[in-house]
DNA sequence: GAAACAAGGTTGTTGCGACAACCAACACGA
DNA sequence: TCGTGTTGGTTGTCGCAACAACCTTGTTTC
């Protein structure tokens, strides 16, 4: 057997152990904070922000395993937990009775507008503020061709609004 | 209570969903191809590896704990592990008896020799062959200024060689 | 319209990571 | 040398994610 693997050159390993590095740490982060704050971890928050930004404030389950990158099974145990947290609510869907609906509830939008300002604190101090301008953009298309490999279909980033307008509670209610 | 909270604007926004979909699918896609191929997850991979990199093929349980951004329980339960299977091997420090040893085995570096290829091929599938060697640069230059942020220690990039070479067991052997 | 298959969710089991508690060994001052 | 505090690791418990099995409801085909 010839080995014909095309090793990694200095710039290409460099650049590779950085990136690592950062996919390891920052989850840690965002976890931390938000746990400490409302008790959430941040995919529990990024659940809740899809279903605030989502028509009616309500998805499907499927939908929201798919734009939260979750499989059912993990969606499924998460939901009854926030529903019993009274964050959310799930009843049956009215045209497919095999399919559940998920509404975010006045309380889970508050937790979300609670936890939002820290949440963006945090992302400010350990990432946005760290770039200038112009690497935000080099991040946003690095990023971008990278995701066209491993989110060819685009279900984690066809998102709504995010952090550029006011409370969630006023922006989806 | 006054919201002075500076929130995203649509570059920021849109920036940060995509670094946050990649830290999402990155693992899996690393975890999955390991797992597949040598029944190993990456953070076992990087352990293996930081052994196969450093002196004698050992170090401290403490080193490698920070070397690979895990805490000293989790270290152990894994060494516990990758003991077990034959892959490293633990003994006593001989100059300070509280500390211990890990080193890598011989069927340690075969297993990682074994998985390198596969794993090379991945991260050039998923990442380094989407990007330009500008955005390389840029990608270094970005991750360095947020690892600024999450790491400012520079624990776990203080790397030794990672693909640039041949086979472990002759480059640390 | 009945059988076969597909889609949508939930529940149970297993494995791993976080945290806390614990034990052993070193360091240092009195 | 004794006592106190610190460092290095291991073990036990809890919570969450992956996977598989299962149930119900649609859908298709004949």
């Amino acid at each position: 057997m010839t080995d014909d693997t095309r090793w990694l050159d200095t710039e290409e390993s460099a650049a590779w152990v950085r990136l690592v590095a950062l996919t390891e740490l920052l989850p840690g982060v965002l976890d931390q904070q938000l746990l400490q704050d409302v008790q959430l971890t941040h995919f529990e928050y990024a659940a809740l922000m899809a279903l605030a930004s989502a028509p009616d404030r309500t998805m499907r389950m499927t939908a929201l395993a798919a734009r939260t990158n979750a499989t059912l099974p993990r969606l499924s145990h998460v939901a009854r937990r926030l529903e019993e947290r009274g964050l959310i609510r799930r009843f049956p869907c009215p045209t497919d009775r095999r399919a559940t609906n998920a509404t975010i509830t006045d309380a889970g939008l508050g937790l979300i507008d609670e936890a939002a300002p820290g949440h963006v604190e945090t992302v400010r101090q350990y990432v946005l503020d760290a770039l200038s301008p112009e690497q935000l953009r080099q991040l946003y298309e690095i990023a971008g061709a990278v995701l066209g490999r491993l989110d060819p279909d685009e279900r984690l980033t066809a998102t709504a609004c995010q952090f550029s307008e006011g409370p969630a509670i006023a922006r989806a209610g």
